[in-house]
DNA sequence: TTTAATTCTTGCCATTTGCGAAGAAAAGAA
DNA sequence: TTCTTTTCTTCGCAAATGGCAAGAATTAAA
């Protein structure tokens, strides 16, 4: 493997890594096997209907995913900043037609693995296995966070936690895209960012 | 084995079956390792703050989970009915504290192993670890589906939804708990009922 | 640079939902 | 059955949010 492809992995293993997951060598090797890609800005990583093959870690880059609504209005459902996975959980494992976008936000570059090359690693290397749970679980936490804020949180409260815990978000999408993510409308966030609840 | 276990462990033979994930033989021998419990009505299966260690499969009766919101109020984030797994994610794969607490509704029988048994079973069985990442998918996918609803639908049509899908629910709990659930008040659930927004 | 498209803000008004409290209804306990 | 507790409904009012539309600001394209 050449030099220039270690340096690639860097980012990835070190993702591997801080899991506590899997051991350096381990991370290499998994690292090894995945393959650079890149997704310029605008365009579609996935695309609703398709079935999503590829789990892609993020190099650098911003991206966004996003759903229809009945009435065909874009409802985004994620962010995805460097250094994280970036793949549609259910398409991917169940593979089904996906019902989301992930779009690139800016230039991106990534390293992916498919479908067969991930189960493969799953069935060689346990602690991969362990790694690809600790995935899915961290995420069902957080999405049931989310819903728990939808329920018990003022859409005031929730831009706030966004902002404090997600200042980057802010600098590369435009807020309507923000304010489907919290729930609103890109009037009531207008207002929110305002201040107009001032007391 | 007890012939009186093996018809205990039926529903769960075929719960297993029945994702087409395990062979028959495999489905029977997993069931196997699972041991009777009784939760009775008001019990609770988990209190917040522990570190849940069951994975549990509900035989008969009936269980919801909550969590307390900042104010302390209760909010119902799950419904359990019989022939379904019921353990909480979060704490039982992380070793975690929950957050959340799961309740015996009425007089419930339960078969559970723990996350030890669970992890020695995935280490031996490749098709249960197919049938144990197909659980969590599928709680995934059907976590987003309902952060898509809270944002996109009114209360009303969550409400309608869950009454035409879930139809059980309404005969086990109190209205203040699915009201909780849907994210909205228990004065807004009986206005809802009542058909106020009649056109 | 000039034009066009997109995004953001604002105002008006309607709708949804919440809050607190009171009473009715139902369920559970004595 | 009678009493007590819990649940459910209803009311008046306030707060949060949405829909629509117009214009300002920003960004992208020509």
């Amino acid at each position: 493997m050449s030099n220039r492809l270690n340096m690639e992995s860097k980012n990835l293993i070190d993702f591997l890594r801080r899991s506590n997951l899997v051991s350096t060598q381990t991370a290499e090797s998994i690292a090894g096997e995945f393959a650079p890609k890149k997704v310029m800005a605008n365009e579609f990583l996935l695309k609703d209907g398709m079935i999503s093959d590829e789990y892609v870690f993020l190099e650098t880059g911003f991206m966004r995913a996003f759903a229809h609504d009945t009435e065909g209005n874009e409802v985004t459902t994620n962010f995805y900043a460097a250094n994280q996975l970036v793949f549609e959980v259910s398409s991917f494992f169940n593979r089904t037609r996906s019902r989301e976008n992930i779009q690139a936000v800016d230039d991106c570059s990534c390293l992916f693995i498919t479908y067969e090359q991930l189960n493969k690693l799953f069935h060689s290397l346990p602690e991969f296995r362990d790694f690809g749970r600790s995935v899915l679980v961290k995420g069902f936490s957080a999405l049931k966070t989310r819903v728990l804020s939808m329920i018990t949180e003022t859409a005031e409260a929730r831009y706030e936690m966004l902002l404090k815990n997600n200042p980057e978000i802010f600098q590369h999408v435009p807020l309507k895209h923000i304010a489907s993510y919290l729930g609103i409308t890109d009037t009531s966030l207008s207002r929110i960012r305002k201040g107009y609840a001032k007391r």
